[in-house]
DNA sequence: GTGGTTTACGGGCATATGCCCATAATAGTC
DNA sequence: GACTATTATGGGCATATGCCCGTAAACCAC
């Protein structure tokens, strides 16, 4: 089993891995596991802004700006305005709510055949450690620009 | 500290904040993690094809092949003929070496300030799961299209 | 209420990721 | 040796990722 030493590297390595196995599965429903992941968080926390979302995806507000491109030409996200001028209010249209629950059964069978292979509980721990990482701040230690210049 | 439930997501959110956190101290090199990590593998098993190195990096082919566009370009990569000549063979240019051995400091220090955070042990842990993560194969029992098509 | 600061987005740029298909070369078969 | 199958790569397409900068709105003094 070869290792690498970079922790950036191995995350990154695992991350396309899982990716794609995902992807696979919910080929047939037309949505990439990042786009069902967008809906999903949306789903649950509709409505809401941008800049909010992309927090809760730990995702770059102009990544999500443009991610959510092809998902509203798709027809199954809208954008209104908010009571904030400045604010753009995303929801899930019905089309978008349909088909997140068409591809449920989908997902569910990725995730199954994750855990059925690396096991469920194997998979809850490093969940947990995943979620640390991802919401790790610079104010609790984490240096992300250090007395390099 | 919000979890989530989907393996991908968690990987992937991870992925990105830790991938945020190198670019940041590998910034003053002008490289990207990824370009690192691509001249880093490439020092290591040069002179090899780039579906070899490829699967190193478990990357996909094509994905390589664009993300060495700008490493050619910047004249730290040098793609020559191989024996077989539908191979194109992989190596280091004398700048590209230079480049690695400069920035290798800056890696250290992503390195060191994200152990120091997360710890050294559980880091070293962490990346054993990622790494049979990123291995696994299908024939493994990893199911990449499962009975659903 | 004017002026400076902060916040929220969008556009542009560059890279990252991976699929599909086409092309070319090797290997295998008879 | 010709035909087929496999392998290695490149080009095109679409999405993913995040930076920087500009614009507009809200906030905050005073």
């Amino acid at each position: 089993m070869p290792t690498v030493l970079c922790n950036c590297l191995a995350l990154r390595q695992a991350a396309r891995r899982v990716t794609q196995h995902y992807d696979h599965v919910l080929a047939p429903s037309g949505l990439k596991t990042t786009q069902f992941s967008v809906l999903a968080m949306l789903r649950r926390y509709q409505p809401i802004s941008l800049g909010a979302l992309a927090e809760h995806l730990v995702m770059d507000r102009a990544t999500l700006g443009h991610n959510l491109r092809p998902l509203q030409k798709a027809g199954w996200v809208s954008l209104g305005a908010g009571a904030d001028r400045r604010q753009r209010v995303l929801t899930l249209t019905d089309a978008g709510a349909a088909l997140l629950t068409d591809t449920a059964h989908l997902w569910r069978a990725a995730q199954d055949g994750f855990e059925a292979w690396f096991g469920a509980a194997d998979a809850a721990a490093l969940r947990t450690d995943l979620a640390v990482i991802a919401h790790m701040k610079p104010s609790e230690g984490f240096i992300s620009m250090p007395a390099l210049e």
